[in-house]
DNA sequence: AAATATTGTGTGTACTTTACACAATAAATT
DNA sequence: AATTTATTGTGTAAAGTACACACAATATTT
């Protein structure tokens, strides 16, 4: 255990300069992408880079990287969107785990996938190493590794999230019409609504709170905006229980 | 490069000695623990295992294991699932991956929890290296490492999806009483459920076969036994759109 | 002044959820 | 054989929710 311990410091230059064969062979390597919703021209847009790896090159890819041995695995995803995008201040959630052992083919990367929804207006990116964009997500098809199956994923996960709690809010100035909010459920799920069905709905749910304001510059009849209140949300939130399948 | 690959097969086993240290400082563990959840006696059970760590010998811990370099995933969970219980032919589903650095007393181990669902009676338990026993739910709770987190996120995720899809029936035996059920569902989320509303709500859904035979061997009328119709439930399942929350 | 685009509002119907009580039956006990 | 016990099987009314649908009011642009 000492012979190897002296021995490991000895080798330690070599050790690094065959650490990717290493770790090709014996190990996995870990990262984690970050699939990144916006919402602009009542669109949902999700953000996306340039590919680092040459293969790749000419191919968009999530916002990924290692997670260091030292790291969390959250604080690693929230550095990721730091480095990446200069994006602070932003919730994720985790989605799911990839671990096919073909998935990334520099080697056998296993990959956790997490999610945000922000304000495109609110955040201003910083382009830093990589070339960033926002797409609009019924455009986004040939992503680099298997990032489209993640982003198909995380898609889903978001449609089903957004049903289920407040989420929606977040892509939205802070003072909103009821136009804006359906705009945006209609394009997260890919759906009509029925605008007055719609506004009945959202007013006996009693989570909006009303600013006296009007929206400015419409070609049209101002509509009211209003605000979220969470705490509103809080008390009146539905509790699930029974068989609703 | 060729000369590094020499290196790397003359030292290889000087690298497999000190593979845990090298590990420990470079390189993020990855392993697979699996909650496994029965029911028997009208009770929620969960599978779990003594640990195999000194530290952790007295406590018990889920079903878990190291991922092989080359093995998917999914697989892996297959895997240990096999290993540890003798199971075979159950369905897991992935839950979440923790992945705090000192979560792990032995190194940097990142987790992925998976769960399933399974009928106690159908599946025979192989003990092999491992002690192995079911544990009341309500009664876990001083499990090894994070595993109670894990196990509290898995129930959590469980009553959730159960209530959304028609997983519980894969507890009970094929042919089942409208109180099995019930008790089922009144044990996984901890509620009362109205009979007669029960009833009506699960025979409004089509989705149950009545297989013209009665239950045996209980003190008192006997009931319906029934059984599930996947076919029926694909073709009446809900399909979610709108806001509910 | 007229045209345009969108806001704001109400009602009836169908469906779903909830609360709640009593007779029928098989087994076990006397 | 009669009684007790535990549980099955059934219906209805009231409250709430979801859905389909049309027209007048208003701000802007031409």
């Amino acid at each position: 255990m000492q012979a190897s311990r002296s021995m490991l410091l000895k080798n330690i230059k070599t050790l690094k300069v065959i650490r990717s064969e290493v770790e090709n062979i014996n190990h996995i390597g870990l990262s984690v992408d970050c699939v990144i919703f916006g919402f602009d021209e009542n669109k949902l847009k999700v953000l996306l880079m340039r590919s680092d790896l040459e293969k790749f090159q000419c191919k968009w890819s999530l916002l990924g990287d290692l997670v260091k041995p030292d790291e969390d695995l959250d604080a690693a995803a929230y550095r990721i969107l730091k480095q990446r995008a200069g994006l602070d201040d932003v919730y994720l959630e985790q989605v799911y785990t990839f671990g096919k052992t073909n998935r990334h083919p520099g080697g056998r990367v296993v990959t956790v996938a997490y999610c945000s929804l922000i304000n495109i207006q609110h955040h201003k990116l910083k382009t830093l190493a990589n070339e960033l964009h926002w797409h609009d997500v019924d455009s986004v098809n040939d992503l680099a590794f298997d990032h489209k199956r993640i982003f198909d994923l995380s898609l889903q996960r978001l449609q089903k999230r957004v049903q289920e709690h407040p989420l929606g809010f977040s892509l939205l100035p802070s003072k909103f019409s009821l136009r804006e909010l359906q705009n945006l459920y209609e394009a997260i799920l890919s759906i009509k609504l029925d605008r007055r069905n719609f506004r009945k709905k959202l007013f006996s749910m009693e989570i909006l709170t009303d600013m006296d304001e009007i929206e400015k510059n419409v070609p049209h009849r101002p509509g009211k905006l209003y605000k979220f209140d969470y705490d509103k949300y809080e008390m009146k939130k539905k509790k699930w229980t029974g068989i609703d399948f």
